[in-house]
RNA sequence: GGAGAGGUGGCCGAGCGGUCGAAGGCGCACGCUUGGAAAGCGUGUGUGCGUCUAGCGCGUACCGAGGGUUCGAAUCCCUCCCUCUCCGCCA
């Protein structure tokens, strides 16, 4: 959500966003003004009838102190009145405001300058490649790897609970662990402090970050206890200081946290759901940072280059694409991808996407920090995978898979194996 | 899950229908005092929203959340949430 003041000074501004974004009605920032016009000098009217009232209350209060029980009558009969008109303006207020949060709710987030203005993914920017993708073709796909060696069960995670929850089996289970520990050290390591969190959030929560409204449909839903299954841990880490002003010499906070993750991933089907591609039960490392405004690029820029020095270690070839307005997502100010090349599949699989939100998040959230003088000021968050499980594992399954289908571990994972290679 | 107690400012803790945004204490900040420090003394110290003459301004809302009673609610009533104690259950 916009700041309505920054809204109201920067109009143009954000008409052009949302038109860069693909948004079809950029009158919504014109309603939004004049809703908020509407509803501001109502708060006036009120807030004057109410200190009214408050006045004559407290004279009510010394007359009857004093016994005069008459004079007192008076003026109880007079507020009376009052009272009904300020709860006639009370009630035109909260739909005034209803109104205006929809609004709101409708405008997405302005994109950073250096953000290329395009339509659809044809439209991002390779920013950076790593690594020549190998394009012998000899290397099974993952899942047909897999499930001859017997390292991933999709039929028995079906059986078990429907498509999209796999099985690991042996080395492939023990691999998963070994790249969630080796994130989650290296993440340490560079300063992220390391969070376990719920696993099911709250409507308040979901609604901090953004999943409600518009994108409920994307989690799985406990209706019995109102929960939500967390469809990354962005969402409990980032509202863990929710409604909190943080000094400003706490900033920046870095988290990370390891969660299963989980997406209903409603209406996606074919090669993108193949194997591990895209499933509805999968494992995550998450970065979370909270900064100051002034900040949020840089540090967005060092998260990006923290991913992608995962991928390095890992000697998996990856190539990272600055999204372009159109393709980036409604929250977002800046987003990279970062995705890795896939030589059984000879295709590009995302495995994280670190993201600016500046203060939309925040903002919602009131998460804050205070300044040097004294005030607070909504801080910015920034976000990014680092990283996802099963397309990293699938990238390793293809990329280190040896003719015999054995597979060899990285160096960097061999501490956490135990081995150099994984055979069935 | 059953029985009871309770949720007030950064913290502790009073208030239980009117003058309460809220005593008192602690903490914190600034000043005085001191050779320096402690003690002591003084002043200040919540958040959101609106507004302007933008001031350590004015108004308004907020004492777990939401609703209600009343001219007036931190105080009374209802619903919900959370915490603690005992019992039950249990990784």
């Amino acid at each position: 959500m916009l700041d309505v003041t920054y809204i109201r000074e920067n109009a143009e501004k954000v008409k052009q966003a949302m038109q860069n974004k693909g948004e079809s009605n950029p009158e919504i920032v014109d309603k939004v003004i004049t809703v908020d016009e509407q509803w501001r000098s109502l708060v006036q009217e009120t807030d004057e009838l109410r200190s009214e009232s408050n006045d004559k209350a407290k004279k009510i209060g010394a007359l009857m102190g004093q016994g005069k029980k008459d004079e007192a009558q008076e003026i109880i009969d007079y507020t009376s009145k009052l009272k009904e008109e300020i709860q006639e303006k009370e009630t035109k207020l909260r739909s005034l405001k209803n109104h205006r949060e929809d609004l709101l709710l409708q405008i997405p987030n302005v994109p950073h300058k250096s953000v290329p203005v395009g339509k659809t993914e044809e439209d991002n920017e390779v920013f950076k490649s790593w690594g020549e993708p190998n394009k012998e073709e000899w290397r099974k796909p993952h899942w047909e790897l897999g499930e001859e060696q017997e390292w991933i069960d999709f039929e028995r995670g079906a059986k078990v609970t429907g498509a999209g929850f796999p099985f690991y089996v042996g080395p492939i289970a023990r691999l998963q662990r070994a790249l969630i520990n080796y994130f989650l050290n290296t993440a340490t390591e560079n300063g992220f402090t390391e969070l376990q969190v719920p696993y099911f959030i709250n409507e308040d929560s979901a609604r901090g970050t953004g999943q409600i409204p518009d994108k409920e449909d994307m989690m799985y839903e406990i209706p019995r206890d109102e929960f939500f299954a967390i469809p990354t841990a962005e969402v409990p880490v980032t509202n863990f200081h929710r409604d909190e002003i943080i000094d400003k010499d706490d900033l920046p906070i870095r988290y990370t946290s390891y969660t299963p993750c989980w997406r209903r991933e409603a209406g996606s089907y074919g090669k993108d759901v193949r194997g591990l591609n895209r499933l509805h039960q999968f494992d995550k490392v998450e970065l979370v940072k909270m900064v100051h405004p002034d900040d949020a690029y840089d540090e967005l820029e060092s998260l990006r280059e923290y991913a992608e020095s995962l991928l390095e270690a890992l000697e998996i070839p990856y190539r990272t694409l600055l999204m372009c307005t159109g393709d980036m997502g409604f929250t977002q100010t800046k987003k990279y991808d970062l995705e890795v090349w896939s030589p059984g599949q000879q295709r590009w699989l995302e495995v994280s996407s670190c993201s600016n939100f500046g203060s939309f998040q925040a903002r919602r959230m009131m998460l804050r920090y205070r300044k040097e003088n004294g005030d607070t000021e909504t801080l910015h968050t920034i976000n990014g995978s680092g990283l996802a499980l099963p397309r990293v594992v699938a990238a390793i399954l293809e990329i280190y898979q040896q003719e015999d289908g054995s597979i060899l571990v990285p160096d960097v994972l061999q501490p956490f194996m135990g081995t150099e290679i994984i055979t069935s």
